[in-house]
DNA sequence: CTGAAAGCGCTTACAG
DNA sequence: CTGAAAGCGCTTACAG
């Protein structure tokens, strides 16, 4: 009962080889029924477990997969990760997490050192040169970079967009605003893209303010667009998190959400249902993508080249709740 | 230039051993300069990067903790998981993340497959036989579970609840309300009997819901309350996202917050300084306890016997914001 | 059905 | 300063 039992304690216990023990363990059938018996109880009786670190080294295989985001603080992320590990632990991996944005040269060996087995990349922007340098499978989450050799899952961004002008536009709103994400992100620009797409198709005024995803650029926006002459009634931001910031400060400098100004977010965080007001938002379905997305890479990492994965836009659905309204009649 | 070169095809190259090879690149100075020169070219013209698992067989490490919380999906954690990593891989560490309620047997295993060094274990509740039967370093964060025999670093949760009831009482309630978090919980237990001491010491009533940390149980509570005759005006919540969920549910019945009713919570998690009203909450310091876990568990690696790490409690406070109020005059 | 031996890809005493 | 050899703890052709 000492600290580490390895498998040829439990051979000698048994009065067998280290192969039989092992075979007992991992191919029962292919042992006698009494030796599988005299290896069980030895296994037993000493508490013996098999070293992973060993069993993978000999079978060259990590039994891991590695989650790659670039802000681990980024609550958007906590469900995709539930997800992926419960699809992970189900197939008998590990997942490790990392942000992504760690540096070139830790981000270099990660694909190379033999610790996973494949990557989950929430992350466009790294350089697709490092990227397609790694020698595993990969697949991209959410977030994409057409340059990267890697199939893709994401939900449809310029059309979820469009669904969140048609409703503002439907609801008589004829002055749109846009509170765009970080200009170099591809959600962000996929989502200005689609916003000012359909409000020309819509035939409404699109102005646009810059942002960066978080609650602090929506509350600035809130300001500017506060000081604003003839301020746009229907305000599309690119995330959650924007829109909850937007509110929060155009309620405290006076306003009413929605009877003066209509405000669409995009994710469906757990708050959006319970912000006073509820908000309006594009639903991203974070469990499926996680659960779908970790499926994929697992039949990757099976070798299914017989069966390439392809990329995958998972259409967009808008939640309606009570942050938008009928445009304010002048 | 092909797939998995080794410190062979390195040593071939560069005319040396394989040990010479290990030794430039582990330990540059135990090499003469020339040769330390010859195996760096290469290296660099094979593109060789030391395989992570081989190495860590062989020294009998993992390089690698285990952060294990009961539910991935909580947003709570996730400031503090960035923490953690941010930690790790300045020291050159892996972390791996999994749900603690995956099941015994798996849960069992980590423990003893080498596949990490240590673990952060954020869940109390767990058979204390299978935490005390690992033979890794362990660390308790923010939650713990004394019949574990690991030290525990977690903010003084009794403290924290007596900091709310106080506020409470300072602006006049009398009539004091808690919504607890899960029965089994220590943490929901912890804050419960400080609220309760602390009422009494204050001389004010004190009444209990049962609740279990999420924004459902807040709304639900909400609607009681509001049923209830005489109703309290002050509530204390076993979380934010209890809190939260309250005061949406409340405001929603037509009451204002802080008018009528006072809500403080506990977490400070990021909506809480933007919901509207903005939350008074007893804030969780998470990145520093992720930051100090992740030090103290590599601290324990490092097999610091001689300096052996202590439990600590880290002195809470309140942040007074907008959702706490004077008691209104009856 | 079982065992002896090789090998996964490294590192590290041990010699020299 | 450098190399030959052993060994980390397994699994797996290969024989029998």
């Amino acid at each position: 009962m000492s600290d580490k039992i390895r498998i040829s304690d439990v051979a000698a216990l048994a009065g067998v080889s280290t192969a039989t023990v092992s075979r007992a363990l991992a191919a029962p059938g292919r042992v006698g029924k009494e030796t599988r018996e005299k290896v069980l109880k030895a296994v037993h009786a000493t508490g013996y477990q098999v070293n992973a670190a060993a069993r993978d080294l000999r079978q060259r295989r990590a039994r891991s997969i590695l989650i790659l985001a670039p802000n681990l603080s980024n609550t958007f992320f906590s469900r995709i990760f539930a997800a992926i590990q419960e699809e992970a632990s189900d197939a008998g991996l590990t997942v490790q997490i990392s942000d992504s944005r760690i540096g070139r040269e830790k981000l270099a060996t990660l694909g190379h050192d033999g610790r996973a087995d494949g990557i989950i990349l929430l992350d466009g922007e790294i350089d697709p040169e490092l990227v397609n340098s790694w020698r595993l499978p990969v697949i991209q989450l959410c977030e994409w970079n057409p340059a990267y050799h890697a199939p893709s899952l994401a939900i449809d961004n310029a059309a979820a967009a469009g669904l969140a002008v048609r409703h503002l536009a439907d609801l008589g709103h004829r002055n749109l605003l846009h509170i765009a994400g970080p200009a170099g992100n591809i959600l962000a620009q996929t989502r200005l893209a689609g916003f000012q797409d359909a409000a020309q198709a819509a035939g409404v005024a699109a102005a646009v303010l810059p942002g960066d995803f978080t609650m602090e650029s929506g509350a600035g926006a809130a300001h500017q667009w506060a000081a604003s002459t003839n301020r746009p009634t229907g305000v599309f931001c690119a995330s959650d998190e924007c829109a909850l910031g937007f509110i929060s400060d155009v309620m405290r400098l006076g306003f009413d959400v929605p009877g003066q100004v209509s405000v669409v977010g995009f994710d469906d965080i757990e708050f959006a249902d319970r912000f006073n007001p509820a908000l309006t938002t594009v639903h991203q379905p974070r469990a499926t993508l996680g659960r779908d997305g970790a499926r994929q890479l697992i039949k990757m990492l099976a070798g299914g080249v017989t069966d390439p994965v392809l990329s995958q836009v998972v259409p967009a659905h808008l939640v309606t709740r009570v942050s938008t309204g009928k445009a304010p009649t002048v």
